[in-house]
DNA sequence: CCTAGCACCTATTTTATGCAAGTGCTAAAT
DNA sequence: ATTTAGCACTTGCATAAAATAGGTGCTAGG
């Protein structure tokens, strides 16, 4: 493609994310140095090529989802975050005290206030922590409290009435011999080992060793169960605040889909490469008119995907830049 | 009031709850038994008492708020569940394994399914909880995990860097000794007494007593702050499905304010009556084009604000019905 | 290869018009 | 003293027609 014509879909495709108006042949003779005759021109072969749409015979152009793949590919820059914004996620990472799940969300809030897009963080798991201890907690009644806590310190908590016959000395048994056996186990094979190797021994030592067992099965799959369901959103409101939506059908459509989680679930799920990925439009499963811009993080034993949503017309640079610093710092090195 | 005009008062305010649409004098002549000339004399009396409104000089009449309120407390009768609804409830209240605030979060979902309002839960509050246990767990590196544990089985953790010189059997024995003298105390006296009974029995044995101490409040303090910062919605899309909703910027301000949690807060500081308490229009702080319907549980030491948010032409009987069973059942006995 | 000029499109805004729904008032009927 | 029928009048809404604005494609000349 010659320079003329990557020039001149750079500058269409900034000034559309900038004023969401199509955008016409003259008010780029400036920039381009020729006549709006020439632009037009350009302007129609960059048509042909898909990468430039018009909405009705003789409006402006506005860039096609090829035209911003093809500037999100070659011609953007990401932006540099600013000191100000740096500064902002900084007190966040460095707070060690803070549990980490806290840090990733507050995390998102910031992301949500310094882009003006809607953000995401989903998809969180644990299978790199590793088990630390399993307590129980008597309640009055029969009602006890299991507690799973991991290496890396996260807590997961579940209450159980204790069925009939089983008595209280014996969960509190099984569960030093949890603890003394499958500590610095990963979590996420914790439940097999449950069945393999303590299943045998308590079998012998205690009467209803299926009830007591299941407990323990329970509580760590309620472990599991917590840690994946995790959504945590920012700034709904923000994408339904853009220019283009500007019809009440198409609000309601966006809002209801912030409320499926099963949708919500697939952003996560596509598989992409490393580092940030990019949905532009039919690109991605969540809307058609949106671009979905995702990174993971893999930190501190806790792994999960950080996802901003706005229009297509989103100011890549920014976020791209946004992202990329985050995913920089919130992966462990290998 | 005569009969009749209560009559057609209700009439008109339960026609425009149903079809949104301004009811005129013609569509009531049955109903009442009367010619349409008669219902336009009454309708301008009921107007002149401002219980009735017009939107332009010649178009049916809506309920003002006054009339809502008139119809609310005089003219409507709360709708029974039913049984199919009453069974959906009861499974989650029976569940006895599940934590509490998860079986209320559940309830708030069905609530806004069988209503198709949007409802909340909010304000969770524990004051009734008493200390069951603290735990400390110790990570690698010099970091530990503070448990607190309730009789109703709540718990709450934290995550500590250890201060240095501060020593792990430090942590440990503090623990242990609020375990001996606090249990039981009302969580909201803890850091009370912690601050009376504990810190003047470690500054004896422990060298930085000042540091171990401010860990304990702070893990206690964290309990608090969890406990009541705690929202959950339900079904926000519910509201703006509405038909009243058809303008853009109605949505926008609406949705902003759901996502504006000290505005949600304000729900719950309004203090009302025991049982339901209904705001309408002008009367509740959140938005003066809906109505929040509200009840409060306290309930196995649990206490917290369910609310209910339609549009002002909310089908009353139906959520108050709902609302009072909630109440009855959500409610300990005193 | 670029540019000026012009005919031509299409969306948007404005203006005009007719129609539907409902009211208020007056006068007659009960 | 109420209730009712009749009618003039008001307003909103929908539809159509006209004017406007922004932009294009094409042609011809530089």
């Amino acid at each position: 493609m010659e320079e003329r014509q990557q020039k001149l879909l750079k500058e269409i495709v900034e000034s559309y994310i900038k004023t969401v108006k199509p955008v016409g042949s003259k008010s780029l003779c400036e920039k381009l140095k020729c006549s709006s005759a020439t632009i037009r021109n350009e302007m129609a072969t960059l048509e042909e090529m898909g990468l430039l749409e018009k909405n009705h015979i003789s409006s402006g152009r506005i860039p096609s989802e090829k035209g911003y793949r093809y500037y999100v590919e070659n011609l953007m820059k990401p932006k540099e975050l600013t000191g100000e914004d740096v500064l902002k996620l900084q007190t966040i990472f460095s707070n060690r005290d803070l549990q980490l799940s806290d840090a990733i969300n507050q995390c998102v809030e910031i992301i949500s206030e310094i882009t003006n897009y809607t953000s995401i963080v989903l998809g969180k798991k644990s299978h790199q922590n590793t088990l630390q201890q399993v307590s129980i907690i008597p309640l009055k009644e029969d009602k006890i409290v299991a507690l799973v806590c991991t290496d890396q310190g996260m807590v997961q908590n579940r209450q159980f009435t204790l069925p009939a016959h089983v008595r209280m000395e014996e969960i509190v048994k099984t569960s030093e011999i949890i603890n003394k056996m499958l500590i610095g186990t990963p979590i996420d094979e914790v439940s097999t080992r449950l069945e393999y190797d303590i299943k045998p021994i308590i079998s012998k030592r205690i009467e209803q060793y299926e009830s007591v067992y299941h407990i323990f099965m329970e509580a760590f799959q309620n472990f599991a169960t917590n840690m994946q369901e995790n959504i945590h959103f920012s700034g709904k409101h923000k994408l339904i605040e853009k220019p283009e939506y500007d019809n009440v059908e198409e609000i309601r459509k966006i809002t209801s889909k912030f409320e499926d989680e099963d949708l919500i679930k697939k952003i996560e799920e596509k598989k992409g490469s490393k580092g940030i990925n990019i949905y532009i439009g039919e690109e991605n499963e969540f809307d058609p008119n949106v671009t979905v811009i995702k990174t993971t993080y893999h930190y501190h034993g806790e792994e999960g995907t950080i996802a901003i949503i706005g229009p297509k017309r989103m100011e890549y640079d920014r976020v791209v830049g946004l992202l990329s610093y985050i995913n920089e710092n919130l992966n462990d090195e290998k």
